[in-house]
DNA sequence: CTGCCTCGAGTTCG
DNA sequence: CTCGAGGCAG
């Protein structure tokens, strides 16, 4: 026999864990800290461990995970889980109204607007009041058991709340919180595992773990949404009152969830949560919208698998997953070997997607990202590619890991990785591949602006052997680019007047498109005001260098090393020997103006200007345009399509302006 | 030495 | 836009 008193213990803490988890995960409102509900919950498991008797089916303890399964055993669906139909645009919402109002011969229907969750859907079966088995979606009649798993999961009940109820299936949503997420892979990072790629492909790994102990680490969360089969007391008519009969019997329910009178209602709850989706800490990825009265849900009935009584309007992927085809490498200007990667093209939010920067071979071992797998692919921004990982449980067979080449694959020179430096470089100056970089950033717009002169002409040039460095391109004859294919005698008469034209862009764009390590347009700037010719330029120590504004000893060194160059002098010769002006313009100081001594960061796409015009705006009435937002910043000019800057800012509480208000700090008001 | 503020470099698609 | 890393103030 059981000692009572450890019996009655046992009921008790059972009956505290389980009103703290629904406390915490279906009412939102903890109070009890989570040391204090691990504390009861290891002395709960150290009774059961001491009397196993004390045991019972549904003892919060279940919830640490209990064997490991073999398999999954498939799992039948009572009444089948659906599928819903898509709508892409509030066009498809209206017409999917005028169905439901036509076969309901009514004039107006009323709706429930519910986020859709990017999670997994399940079922979960309840008798009298507790839970017993659940299972995953599958094709919609049969899934995979994992109810182990499920019972792991702290917002599923495993008793309901309610009485009436004899059976029960509850479908719902099994998902991941960014917050969980991003902690679990914190402790990756911190244990040296490679990190996992996005929430939803992670729940659905957890889900399928076969050791339940595995799950309940990840910490999985859920929502209760619809149900299936029931059989039950006093059932609601509507679906928003299906969802609060969930909720008081324990269940998670999303609170977003809201009662549309008419489409246009529906309408605006889509627009509303497409913008403050980043908002939540779960993804995802559309709305659910129903009939509301369960009644004429029944009377609408189904068009093959779809309820003809609801519709998933979906929100532009921002998303997706394909097949990595293979790792690239390309060779910079500077000869860093950058890796990218080739993509089965793949739809992202509008565009196809088919190359992306893997950064550096870090990221890449961080990620552990190979050739073959299937990966997760992003719009950084909405705008650049990026691989945010693959997703290893598409990963059938053995992946060759990635290894950054130890030669160049362009010129084939040894390859330098400095230890504890992210970018592996070609050591070779004269490499075919830094040579054509190096003569398209020349022709640049930041640097000497040579129109015509773009990637395709300045490799052309560079592999026709036309020419061998930058000061080539102002030796160049209209014989000489004839040979080239497609170029007429008109495109050769332009491209010349251009190059012709670069020759007087001034020291500050000349040192800039030189493309000495650390020196970038800003540096060049004030390396260019401060010796005002290139001859004083080249005459400095590092030590006279060091005293301009942001030139510390690194940079200084590398301008020294630069110009030590023989290779170097004697292009600097060739340029000046073409009429090149190497001389700065009068730096104009504008210490005065109305912006005298504010920083701007611009952001988005103004109406009326462009971003250099309104740079050289604030720059002229004494301001300085900066790239990135911190606390120093006064003003933060946002347009159309602002980014990460205008979060930025508001976080910061820094002034966000339009170019209104810029206008009227120009002009002094 | 640390943490913040900058700048440099490479980036995709239409 | 993002990441890495140099410069510099505290």
């Amino acid at each position: 026999m059981p000692v009572p008193r450890a019996a009655e213990r046992a009921a008790a803490l059972r009956k505290q864990l389980d009103d703290a988890n629904y406390r915490y995960h279906v009412l939102d409102d903890p109070q009890l800290s989570d040391a204090d509900y691990d504390a009861l919950l290891r002395e709960l498991m150290d009774l059961e461990a001491a009397d196993p008797k004390l045991r019972t089916p549904d003892s919060p303890t279940v919830r640490v995970g209990s064997a490991i399964a073999s398999g999954f055993s498939p799992y039948p669906h009572g009444k089948p889980m659906l599928s819903l139909g898509n709508a892409f645009d509030a066009g498809e919402l209206r017409a999917f109204d005028e169905r439901v109002r036509k076969l309901a011969g009514a004039a107006n229907v009323s709706y429930t607007c519910e986020l859709k969750i990017d999670g997994l859907a399940v079922s979960l079966h309840y008798e009298n009041g507790a839970f017993v088995r659940g299972g995953t979606r599958g094709d919609g009649s049969v899934g995979e058991d994992v109810t182990e798993n499920l019972r792991t999961i702290r917002s599923i009940p495993l008793k309901l709340r309610g009485t009436g109820v004899r059976a029960i299936d509850v479908r719902g949503e099994v998902y991941f919180r960014r917050s969980d997420f991003d902690a679990l892979n914190a402790r990756r990072e911190a244990a040296g595992q490679p990190l996992f790629a996005n929430p939803r492909n992670t729940a659905s790994g957890a889900l399928r773990q076969l050791d339940p102990r595995l799950t309940a680490e990840r910490r999985l969360s859920f929502f209760a949404y619809a149900v299936g089969d029931v059989d039950a007391a006093g059932f609601p008519t509507t679906q928003f009152g299906l969802l609060e009969f969930l909720h008081a019997q324990g269940f998670a329910t999303n609170p977003h969830v809201e009662r549309a009178a008419t489409i246009d209602d529906v309408i605006a709850f889509t627009e509303r949560w497409d913008g403050e989706r980043e908002k939540l800490d779960y993804e995802i990825d559309g709305i659910v919208v129903k009939v509301d009265d369960l009644a004429l849900q029944e009377k609408l009935g189904y068009a093959g698998k779809d309820p003809r009584w609801a519709i998933a309007y979906k929100f532009r992927a921002r998303e997706a997953t394909t097949r990595l085809v293979r790792i690239g490498i390309n060779v910079g200007r500077t000869g860093t070997l950058n890796p990218y990667a080739e993509l089965e093209p793949v739809q992202i939010g509008g565009v196809t997607v088919k190359m992306a920067t893997l950064h550096n071979e870090d990221h890449i071992r961080r990620q552990d990202i190979r050739e073959g797998d299937v990966v997760v692919v992003r719009r950084a921004g909405d705008v650049i590619p990026q691989v945010v990982g693959p997703v290893l449980a598409e990963r059938k067979r053995k992946l060759k890991e990635f290894s950054m080449p130890t030669h160049c694959p362009v010129c084939g020179f040894a390859v330098d990785h400095p230890e504890g430096e992210a970018m592996a470089r070609c050591t070779n100056a004269t490499c075919p591949a830094q040579r054509r970089e190096r003569v398209r950033h020349f022709a640049s717009r930041g640097a000497m602006d040579i129109e015509g002169v773009g990637d395709v002409l300045a490799f052309a040039l560079v592999d026709a052997e036309l020419v061998e460095d930058v000061s080539g391109l102002y030796a160049l004859t209209a014989e000489r680019l004839a040979t080239l294919p497609r170029m007429g005698e008109k495109t050769i008469a332009n491209v010349l007047a251009n190059i012709a034209g670069s020759k007087k862009r001034g020291l500050a764009r000349l040192l800039f498109g030189l493309g000495i390590r650390m020196v970038g347009a800003q540096n060049a700037a004030i390396l260019a005001g401060d010796y005002g010719t290139i001859d004083a330029l080249m005459a400095a120590s590092e030590a006279d260098l060091i005293t301009s504004e942001g030139i510390g000893a690194q940079i200084a060194a590398s301008v020294v090393l630069f110009f030590e160059q023989a290779a170097n002098r004697a292009l600097i010769e060739r340029l000046r020997a073409a009429g090149v002006d190497l001389t700065a313009p009068k730096r104009e100081r504008v210490s005065a103006g109305p912006l005298a001594g504010k920083t701007f960061v611009l952001t988005g796409t103004l109406p009326n200007l462009t971003r250099e015009e309104a740079s050289e705006l604030i720059v002229n009435a004494g301001g300085k345009v900066i790239s990135a937002v911190s606390k120093k910043t006064n003003y933060v000019v946002a347009g159309e399509e602002a980014g990460t800057k205008l979060t930025k800012a508001e976080s910061l509480g820094i002034a966000v302006i339009d170019e209104d208000a810029l206008r009227e700090l120009l002009s002094g008001t």
